[in-house]
Parts: C-alpha cells; structure tokens; sequence
DNA sequence: GTGAGTTGTTCTCAACCTGAGAGAGTGAGT
DNA sequence: ACTCACTCTCTCAGGTTGAGAACAACTCAC
C-alpha cells in the first residue's frame, strides 16, 4: 500500500493535493448524407482559441460520468425525451495526461454517442458555435487539447463496436431497410459491402433484426422494389459477428 | 457549450469547486496452479475495514494514468525492471457513481493487468496484507466499495480480449508451449479446449507465435514427448480471432 | 404509356474454417 | 518391458464466407 493510499484510507482532504479536475467529454457521432458527422464545438477563449473542441464541462457533484455525457450531449443538441434516450452512450475511457491542459490537470472520462441524424445544434447564448462536421474534413492541428486522440480512439472503437453489437441501427430510425442498416455499416468502415451477403448475414444472426411486416412506400431514388422494413432485435451481441474484412489495423 | 464549460474555459480554479479525487486501481490477473488469481490488498481501515480492495492510489501530478497504475502495480508486488515491464497493462474503464465511497467523490480509473506467476507481495511496511487470491474464492460481499463491479468488468474484459489479441502470452513465461498457452485459455474462459483444434488454429494465425526451434527439456509430468517451445509473436491482433464458444454474455 | 436502368432479395458454388474424433509416435513412471 | 499420458497431425462433416448471377419490382425519362 502506497504513501497516498494510507492517506486516502484515513480520509485525507483532496484540496491540501494539487488540484485535478474531472471533465466529461462526448466523441457524438451520426451520419448525415452518407457521411460520418461529429459533434464539436468552436473554442472562443485560450487556450486553442477558434480550435475545434469537443463538447463537455465538468462533472456535477450528484451525477454520475455516463449521465454527465449525456447531460452535455443535450445541452450541445438541444435534445430531450425520447430522442435523447435513443442515443446510444457509452464510456470510452479516461485521458488524463499531465499536461494535456496547459492550465491545469485536467482527467477526462471520454464518452462515444451514437446518434440518429439529428437537427444542427441550436443557437446557444453562447457565441461558441456547434456544428455537425465530417471526420473526413478534420486534420488533428485544428483540435484542441488531444481530442483529435480521442476522436481517433472514438472511431476505431465504433468501427469495433459494429462488428459484434447491433449498435448500427441507433445510427438509424426505429424502422429501417437492410440497405440502410447496410449504407450505416459502409460508412463507418469506410468501404462497400456485397449487398447480398450482407442480407443474408444480417437476417441469420438471431436478434439482430426483427420484421415489422412493413415496406417502404415508395422504391428506391432511381428505381427497384420497396425494400421490407425491420426495427432492432433483442441481441445485445451478435453471434457470429459480423467482420470487417481483414486488414492490418491497431488494437482497441 | 454549459455554463461550466465557459467556467472551464475561462480557467476555472477547480479548488472552488467540490472536490473530486482521482485515484488509479488495478485488476492484477495471474495465473497461479492453474487457477485464476487476483491480487488484492485487506483493508485495516474503514470504511470496509477487513474487505477486500483492489491495489490503488492517488494519481501522482507528474505522472499519467497508466504510469500510476503502473507504479501501484509495482509497490504491491515489490516487481520492477523487466518482470515489471513484461506485466500487460491496460486502462479498463472509470468509476464514478457520486456515492460509491462515503467519504467524498471518488473517480477511480480502473487499469487492467496480465502478469505471469509473480512471487507473493512482498511485507510492507504496511501492516495490511496483498495476496493473490483466486478469482472462484471470492463474493461481492467481501469486497469494498465497487470493487466487485470492477472485476467483474476486468474479468470479462480479460476473457473477451484472449479472444483477438494475442495477450495470453503475457501470462506465460517467454517461452512456452502449445499446451501451457492452451491452459491460459482454459482457465480464463473457465472451460476446456479442443487440444488438436487449438494447435491447429495457434499455428494458422499469423503473429500469434513463432518457434523458437527448441523443445522443453522433459516430457510432461506423466510422460508423452517433448513439447516444441514457441515465444509471442509480432501480431497485436489475432486475425481470424479464436472465438469463445457461444453463449449469451454481456456487452463490454 | 413504354423502355431503360436501378434496386431488393434470393440463389449458387467454391473456398475456407470449425468441431469432433482418431491415430502415430514419444517418453515418464512402475 | 509395459502402460499410459501426452504432443502433434490428419480426416471428415457441417457451417460460414466471398463472389457472382438471376429475377422481379420499381422510378424516371421520354
């Protein structure tokens, strides 16, 4: 047992420790017109001023990390109710760098929200702007702190995520086509999928989709069939998973 | 952008704020006689004096996360230099919940590490006791604070990352063989393996291992042959991953 | 309306991977 | 010398995947 942790045990007062403060922070993702969006806000003040940021603050004394996320993510989207409980949250992990802030030290417990596409971010009082963003369009010197990182651990874990869990129909209207489930899963990957395999695929992973009995009104833009309509099994994880193709890549 | 987020950007002076520790705790697997163990530290003090705790402190100022996991990994188990190096250590999540110590708020960052049969900690100056203990021994009523929660998400971590990352090495020796990497496998997963599948697919997987031409000196403890000795390979991730056989589980 | 082209869905087939079992050969213990 | 446990390889059936094709349903342009 450690010097600090004797101190901790006997119920030591953090304030005489050099402060550190706790910071949730929201890597939001949806998919706008076929391609990938993020949620970030431009920085106004020092340090990173008009850099891009991502939204967060603080965390309140009474809630806990997961519902501070979700506390931020509303007040940058203006969302509330049953669309913001639709939003798929979920921890990411802490970076707490010394001197990932130059002001101060500052842990932050990042979070990844997958959303559905969303209306832009409503005028705040403030004069911060928010705004959906391509990933596509980002290069890591225009954000502040580390969060081009974050952002980075935010996406390889989302590309993850899609493989073994359903999370690819929160990106989706409750009722949605095996083309769109299969448009969600392409642009996060970023490459095309054999459409017949993948209906296939979907359709045999017990839990993954369920038929609502449905079909779309009309066909496609250009033509074809009215595709039928599935809503979002009871599976937690899809068994087997649905693979990425194989590639050389870095672990989670 | 929340009225704390402007706060935070103006360069807030977090020790007006309600005070938030941040602490790093390990979840330390070995694996010792064939069974799973978990390096734990007695409480001498309340709150949950005689409980259980995982090893952890204050995270240092000059220090990041993981190099403070690290360093309580150390001081428990009296390791250093390159058995110390050797142990694999991973950020496994942050615990937040407003109330889970009673003294005051407490984000731990919970790390996860694999190590190979590590000698008993050694005596402190301390007068509680680390030990490793066996992960079957134990119930959720004995350990304090959240602890419980934290390894149980480290337990299914640990078992989920066996199956695409070659990271069982890192509870073996640096030379091992087939059989003593399929043992990591049982025991972490808690069911035996296929011996004839398992080193058909060890062998398949490119960077999984590679030989390094000798054999073990002796058969095994009641005969057969030899067995060839192989180390880690360079591979990060295992392509195909040796999957779990099915069965429902929890999400990550 | 009609024709051209697009799309959703199903099917086929070869290649690959997995689970289960069997067997050859080696070496420790009695 | 014999037995038995053990490593390692092989076989075979079943399932899954990748690639391509077929076909009907549909939209749009004319």
């Amino acid at each position: 047992m450690t010097v600090n942790e004797q101190d901790f045990l006997a119920g030591y007062d953090p304030r005489d420790y050099p402060a550190v403060a706790v910071t949730v922070d929201v890597v939001a993702l949806t998919i706008r017109e076929g391609a990938l969006h993020l949620l970030l806000i431009r920085r106004g003040a020092p340090p990173f001023a008009g850099h891009w940021a991502l939204p967060g603050g603080f965390v309140q004394p009474d809630e806990n990390l997961t519902a501070g996320a979700r506390r931020e993510l509303a007040e940058e989207t203006g969302l509330g109710g049953e669309r913001l409980r639709r939003v798929h949250l979920e921890q990411l992990g802490s970076y707490g760098a010394p001197d990932r802030d130059p002001r101060m030290r500052v842990v932050s417990v990042a979070h990844l929200a997958f959303a559905p596409d969303l209306p832009d971010p409503v005028a705040d009082t403030d004069a911060d702007e928010a705004i959906w963003l391509p990933v596509t369009a980002l290069t890591s010197r225009q954000l502040a702190f580390d969060h081009g990182r974050i952002i980075d651990d935010g996406l390889e874990r989302a590309r993850s995520k899609l493989e073994y869990t359903p999370l690819a129909t929160r990106f989706l209207a409750p009722e949605f086509t095996i083309t769109e489930l299969r448009e969600v899963y392409e642009t996060v990957w970023g490459h095309p999928l054999h459409a017949g395999n993948f209906h296939r695929k979907v359709l045999s992973v017990p839990g993954f989709v369920e038929s609502t009995g449905a079909s779309t009104e009309r066909g496609g833009a250009r033509g074809g069939p009215r595709a039928k309509l599935y809503r979002a099994g009871d599976a937690r994880l899809l068994h087997p998973a649905l693979l990425r193709p194989a590639r050389e890549e870095t672990v989670r």
